[in-house]
DNA sequence: TTATTCGTTCAGTGTGTACTGAACGCTGTA
DNA sequence: TACAGCGTTCAGTACACACTGAACGAATAA
């Protein structure tokens, strides 16, 4: 095993630990390293996968904003591009799924029927106050990084 | 299902989502809201959990330092309560997981046999460089929460 | 010693899901 | 029209893993 598989396994490592299919990491670090663009048949051809696995990964990271999909003209197959930003979208999945835990507590908190004792509420709040600085911070990650503009 | 139930399950969901059993999500959620300290039997019987997997998932909290264990004198039973700062460790273990990736990174250009074109390495230049904004602004968000003595 | 009560470990089970490959619909060509 | 090439969808499988429950070792009590 070269370097290069050893990459672009390691990359399917970790989009596994990221909950992703393990297919996602190894068209990811295939972009990352040949650039593109290629078509969807190269895709499953050159990873030698299935079409029905390189439809639905395919997919999956144009929904993330990693690929990009356009077609040639004159041409009837579909085509990828890494993402001008490819990586940002990654974060603003971050901050939505710590939104989403804010709403959790929120919704715990404000309801009607549940009287919470004192030290309870506190430890919420200490939740929602990590998830806040956690979401802040990774904002500015995203303006650094040049994705400010959504 | 109430309220409570509603935020336990919804804890459950988000621990899935970050790739750990669901168990250890309930878990954490029982003592955001009930506190502590409980015994290992309570927490076994009051989520109506196997022993087994009280056993596993308490030791997984522990490893990710959201929670303690202690002996309380003249009882040989294992008590839980929640760590004092029971959120930096995931973001110092987001840190290792992207340290991680920046060492997959290097480990692919530093290598001696493979020779990539410019375009590859400047990808992989820009894919590091996420990195690194992403570790440092996790790296305030540690600090910010008061996590900075470590 | 024996009995009891802990927590841990591990084989077995169930379940979710990544992946494949075939069938399908669509679009352009002949 | 029929045909060919494209991407998608879906049933079937294979596999990984969360979870259970029983067996186990350790520590205390009798």
């Amino acid at each position: 095993m070269d370097s290069i598989e050893r990459f672009i396994e390691q990359m399917a490592n970790h989009a596994e630990a990221d909950g992703l299919p393990r297919i996602s990491g190894r068209i990811m670090a295939y972009f990352v390293i040949n650039g593109g663009p290629f078509s969807f048949s190269e895709i499953a051809d050159n990873l030698g996968i299935s079409r029905g696995s390189a439809s639905t990964n395919t997919r999956l990271l144009r929904d993330l904003g990693i690929l990009e999909r356009y077609q040639k003209p004159g041409s009837r197959q579909d085509y990828y591009v890494l993402a001008v930003q490819p990586y940002q979208r990654l974060l603003k999945g971050y901050i939505e799924r710590m939104e989403s835990s804010i709403n959790n507590i929120k919704q715990l908190v404000d309801a009607p029927e549940t009287e919470l004792p004192t030290a309870a509420l506190e430890r919420l709040d200490a939740l929602e106050g990590f998830y806040h600085t956690a979401i802040e911070s990774t904002r500015v990650a995203l303006e650094k990084t040049g994705g400010n503009h959504a």
